[in-house]
RNA sequence: CGGAGUGUAGCUCAGCCUGGUAGAGCACUGUGUUCGGGACGCAGGGGCCGGAGGUUCGAAUCCUCUCACUCCGACCA
């Protein structure tokens, strides 16, 4: 994209609303803009960040066999009053009505209609286990939204719901998902960690929160530090067999973490001393088995392999994705602006043009503009060197492409690291290489 | 939902107390000099002061109502 052509609305100024780094950053960069309380539009850098995080999300979930769906952001009342959550929920579920006056709701979450939707057409236990997500807007209207797109109103969400035969089947299909989500994380490169979380009247242990580590967090947060040296990508277990995933889970468990709420000090004073980590996280996915919850208040049996009907064991498993922005600059930025991890990065690189008008200039830019595609963000406005450089850092491009007219005369391009600071003088194919990852 | 605030130019804000008819910096347009870390000069454009009522000769300023947004608390992917 070519910077003088986009729209990319850049602030020199903090807006005086934002509070946190990441809601000032967001803002500053052009990422999203807020229209109403809680409520914010994505402009085309924020998207790119959006769907560049849904699409590692996408890839994870498809590669534990589960399967996309798009359900509607409205929701007949009629639905939610069979499970019984129409009167329970509350003033957070946003309730509307249709020219017929018919009960509608913008949806919070989707365990009912996904569980109708399973119910009208799965009939026996054969037909099982199933698993569905989908990546959709969804709306509770907080009190008090704030801290930008990690406490709005209105927010993007994956959330996966499974369906099996049997409990022991379920069990399997979320420590599989518990799996999932730590590549996710590793892969959206922020360092997430599962602690236990509260199941309620369910009870059992399978329940967890994966929380990034970032000093805005609005949970404590206590674990071994074990758990940050883990690779989750490179490690060999097996999803489709039971035996693994049991290993998997059992060691990943085996490890403390909690926060605040569920915090163990006797626990907690078992973990070496040198692996304690304490600080502050902010809930960025959870994972949560609930049984029969719903497939019994729905009514929703399959035929079981005995001929007598079973009530399919459910999880539901969401992965906050607007928020997930947010948290990922409030865990990777600095002073002059965001970092963004390689994976998520609205672009690959900026091509910062020092001195457009420089035929020598010009053309090095435009040949390095080609072999990027959109990956890359030529910076081509004629503002003054230090405006690029400060815009730069501001929308955090892993790497910059800096053709001033003396590198250009000789074919070379400076290219700075955005995280580290490192920066290279190389020739432009070397730098092009290094950048795409050839 | 309780408590506290704020709405004036695209952004950050001053002006309000003590009414007299709209300001600054940044941004934007033109122009000249500059040109590797958010330059400088000159000349410009841009606001029915959130909205509605009221008081007054006169309201951004005082009063009433209303809407929006923000902060603290309780609650939350």
């Amino acid at each position: 994209m070519r910077l003088s052509r986009s729209f990319l609305p850049t602030l020199k100024e903090t807006p005086s609303d934002a509070q946190i780094p990441s809601h000032r950053l967001m803002l500053r960069a052009g990422l999203i803009r807020q229209t109403s309380s809680g409520i914010y539009a994505w402009l085309p850098a924020g998207l790119r960040v959006l769907r560049n995080i849904s699409q590692i999300v996408r890839e994870e979930q498809d590669r534990i066999g589960a399967q996309e769906v798009l359900m509607p952001t409205l929701q007949s009342a009629e639905l939610w009053k069979r499970s019984g959550r129409y009167d329970a929920y509350g003033p957070e579920m946003l309730r509307i009505q249709d020219r017929h006056e018919r009960d509608l709701l913008y949806g919070p979450t989707n365990e009912e209609m996904i569980t109708d939707l399973l119910g009208q057409s799965v009939k026996s236990y054969r037909e099982l286990p199933q698993m569905l997500y989908h990546i959709q807007w969804k709306f509770r209207d907080e009190v008090r939204p704030r801290f930008g797109v990690m406490r709005g109103r209105e927010f993007l969400m994956k959330d996966a719901y499974s369906f099996d035969a049997s409990y022991e089947a379920a069990v399997d299909t979320y420590r599989r998902m518990m799996l999932a989500y730590l590549r996710t994380f590793q892969r959206l490169g922020v360092r997430a960690v599962p602690m236990v979380a509260d199941t309620g009247p369910i009870g059992g242990d399978l329940s967890h929160e994966f929380l990034i580590l970032a000093p805005t967090g609005e949970s404590g947060v206590f674990y071994d530090g074990a758990l940050e040296s883990k690779d989750w990508l490179s490690d060999p277990i097996d999803v489709d067999d039971s035996t693994s995933l049991a290993g998997f889970f059992n060691t990943l468990t085996s490890y403390y973490a909690a926060t605040d709420e569920k915090h163990d000090e006797t626990a907690w004073a078992a973990v070496p001393e040198e692996n304690r980590r304490e600080g502050r996280g902010i809930e960025v996915g959870h994972i949560f088995y609930f049984g029969t919850k719903y497939t019994k208040s729905m009514d929703i049996s399959v035929t079981g392999p005995d001929g007598a009907l079973l009530y399919p064991e459910m999880g539901s498993y969401g992965i906050g994705v607007s928020r997930l922005v947010g948290a990922i600059i409030e865990a990777s930025h600095d002073d002059g602006g965001i970092v963004w991890p390689d994976s998520v990065a609205p672009f690959r690189a900026a091509i910062l043009n020092l001195k457009v008008g420089d035929a020598e200039c010009d053309a090095l830019c435009e040949r390095l503009y080609a072999a990027g595609d959109e990956q890359f963000l030529y910076d081509d406005r004629t503002d003054r060197a230090g405006a690029k450089f400060a815009d730069a850092d501001l929308m955090g491009h892993p790497w910059q492409m800096i053709v001033g007219p003396r590198g250009a005369k000789t074919g070379t391009v400076e290219l700075k690291r955005r995280a580290t600071g490192e920066r290279f003088e190389l020739p432009a194919e070397e730098a092009l290489a290094k950048v795409l990852g050839r």
